[in-house]
DNA sequence: AAAAAAT
C-alpha cells in the first residue's frame, strides 16, 4: 500500500492546489510534503472518499485540509451574504483540544482564502460558538457532543456539508460516539465525500467504513501500530515513590523542558502535578475532570515552553501536536497497549528524535510484554541511578518531616478499606541498598527479561 | 480498570 517510489523530490505545487493556499503553505514554512501528504492530497482533490492509517505525527491535519480548502474555493460562493456561507466541510474529532488544533491548523491554511472556519466542543461558553455559526462558516470542526446540541437549537444547518472528516475514528468509537456519529451522519447529504482517519482498522472501524464510506481509497503510511523510528524506547524497573523519584532525576538532571508524563487516573495525574511542583519541578495537570478554561491554560503554558513537565491522562495521548517535546514518561503502563504507542506518538514528531520512557513496577510488566507484542519489538529494561534519597525529600509515610502540615499527609496515604487494612505497608521490594557510590541502583533486582 | 464527551 505504501508507495514512495517517486523518483523526484515532490513539492506542494505538484498537487496544482490553489495558489492561496499554496502561499499559506510556503508562509509555514513546509517545502516538501509527507508520505500521507503525497498520497492523500491528489486523492482527496479528486472527490474520492479516503479511509487513512496514519500516525499522529504524519502530518495527517494537513493532509485533509489542504485539499479540503482547495477544493471549497474551486467552487467558491462568491457571495458576500453570511446566509450564503453554509457548512460545506465538517471535521469531527474525539476530544477538545484536538478540535481546537485542527481548527488552528485549518485557520492558518485558509488565511488568504476568503473561506469561513469554526470549532466548536463542549465545556467552553456556548454563546459564541452559535454566534460564530450564525455568521457563517464553510469548515467547522466540533466534537460530536456539543455539535449535536448545536443542530438541536438550530443554530447550524448540516444539510450542504459536501465534505465529512472523522479524524482519530477508532478513538471515537472506543469514546462510544459511534450512536452520536450515526445521527450526525444522518443529517448529512448521502452524495458527500468522506475521509476517515483511524490508527487501526478494528472490524468496528471497518463497519462503520462500510456505512459511512463509498469505495473508499485505502491509504496507510507505515506500518500500522509501528512505532516511529526515530523514538528511542527503554523501560525502567521502578515502583512506588521511586517512579516519582526518577521523573524528577530524568528532568533535573538532563535539564529536560516541556515532558509529557502520562498517569492513567484524573487523581493519579494531579497528585502527581502536586508533588512535582513540590519537588521542585515545574509541573501542570491536565484530565477530563478539570475545567476546561485550566486545561487549556495547562496546555498553553506546556506549548509556551513554560513547564518542564506536562502531567497528563490519555485525554492528550492521541493527536495532539507539541512542538519539539524530547520525551514522553510513562509514569503508569497504559493498559491498552495502543495507548502506548498512541502516547509516546507525541515526541519524536515531525523528523525530530524523541525519546520514550517506561517507569513500570513488577506488576506492570505484563502490560510492558503486550506491547512489545503489538510493536513487535523489544522494549530495553535499564536501571537508573537515583540519587540518594534525602529526609526531606523522603515521602514515604511515617517518615514525613514533621514540619509537614496534616492535611498534606492525607494525600500520600493511599485509602485502604479498613476491612483489609494493614498489608499495604513496607517498602517497595525489589530496591537495592545503597551502594558505596551513594547511589541507589534501582531496579536491577527486578531483572529485565522474560 | 480507566479515560473521554452535551448538560
Amino acid at each position: 500500500m505504501t508507495d514512495t517510489t517517486s523518483t523526484d523530490t515532490p513539492t506542494f505545487s505538484d498537487f496544482g492546489l490553489h495558489p492561496s493556499i499554496l502561499q499559506a503553505v510556503a508562509a509555514t514554512g513546509y517545502t516538501t510534503p509527507t508520505p500521507i501528504q503525497s498520497q492523500a492530497i491528489p486523492v482527496v482533490i479528486d472527490g474520492r472518499d479516503v479511509m487513512g492509517a496514519a500516525q499522529t505525527g504524519t502530518g495527517k491535519t494537513a493532509a485533509f485540509t489542504l485539499p479540503i480548502l482547495h477544493r471549497l474555493m474551486a467552487s467558491a460562493n462568491t457571495s458576500a451574504s453570511p446566509a450564503r456561507h453554509p457548512v460545506r466541510a465538517l471535521i469531527l474529532t474525539p476530544t477538545r483540544e484536538l478540535a481546537d488544533q485542527v481548527a488552528d491548523n485549518v485557520a492558518k491554511y485558509r488565511q488568504g482564502t476568503p473561506l469561513r472556519s469554526a470549532v466548536v466542543f463542549g465545556g467552553v461558553d456556548i454563546g459564541p460558538q452559535r454566534d460564530a455559526l450564525r455568521r457563517g462558516c464553510e469548515v467547522l470542526i466540533a466534537t460530536p457532543g456539543r455539535l449535536l446540541d448545536h443542530v438541536e437549537q438550530r443554530n447550524v444547518n448540516l444539510g450542504q456539508v459536501g465534505i465529512l472528516v472523522l479524524d482519530e475514528a477508532d478513538r471515537m468509537l472506543d469514546m462510544g460516539f459511534l450512536p452520536d456519529l450515526e445521527r450526525i451522519v444522518r443529517l448529512l447529504p448521502a452524495k458527500r465525500q468522506t475521509l476517515l482517519f483511524s490508527a487501526t482498522f478494528s472490524s468496528e472501524i471497518r463497519k462503520l467504513a462500510r456505512a459511512s464510506l463509498n469505495t473508499p481509497v485505502e491509504i496507510e503510511v507505515a506500518a500500522r501500530n509501528a512505532t516511529a523510528d526515530t523514538v528511542s524506547q527503554i523501560a525502567y524497573p521502578l515502583s512506588g515513590d521511586d517512579k516519582r523519584a526518577a521523573v524528577v532525576h530524568l528532568v533535573k538532571s538532563r535539564g529536560l523542558n516541556q515532558v509529557i508524563v502520562f498517569s492513567n487516573t484524573k487523581i493519579g495525574t494531579s497528585r502527581l502535578a502536586r508533588q512535582l511542583e513540590r519537588d521542585g519541578v515545574k509541573a501542570e495537570s491536565i484530565h477530563g475532570d478539570k475545567s476546561q478554561l485550566d486545561r487549556m491554560k495547562a496546555l498553553e503554558a506546556f506549548k509556551a515552553g513554560e513547564l518542564e513537565v506536562l502531567v497528563a491522562t490519555d485525554v492528550a495521548a492521541r493527536g495532539l501536536d507539541v512542538a519539539g517535546v524530547p520525551c514522553v514518561i510513562n509514569y503508569d503502563l497504559p493498559y491498552n497497549a495502543e495507548d502506548y504507542v498512541h502516547r509516546i506518538g507525541r515526541t519524536g514528531r515531525a523528523g525530530a528524535k524523541g525519546e520514550a520512557i517506561a517507569l513500570f513496577a513488577p506488576d506492570e510488566e505484563r502490560f510492558l510484554l503486550d506491547i512489545e507484542k503489538l510493536i513487535k519489538a523489544k522494549i530495553p529494561r535499564g536501571s537508573l541511578s537515583l540519587p540518594p534519597r534525602s529526609r526531606f525529600s523522603d515521602r514515604t509515610r511515617g517518615s514525613m518531616p514533621s514540619s509537614r502540615k496534616p492535611v498534606d499527609d492525607f494525600f500520600y496515604r493511599p485509602y485502604v478499606p479498613s476491612a483489609s487494612a494493614s498489608q499495604k505497608g513496607g517498602e517497595p521490594s525489589g530496591k537495592a541498598a545503597s551502594s558505596a557510590t551513594g547511589k541507589r541502583s534501582v531496579g536491577v533486582l527486578l531483572g529485565g527479561g522474560r
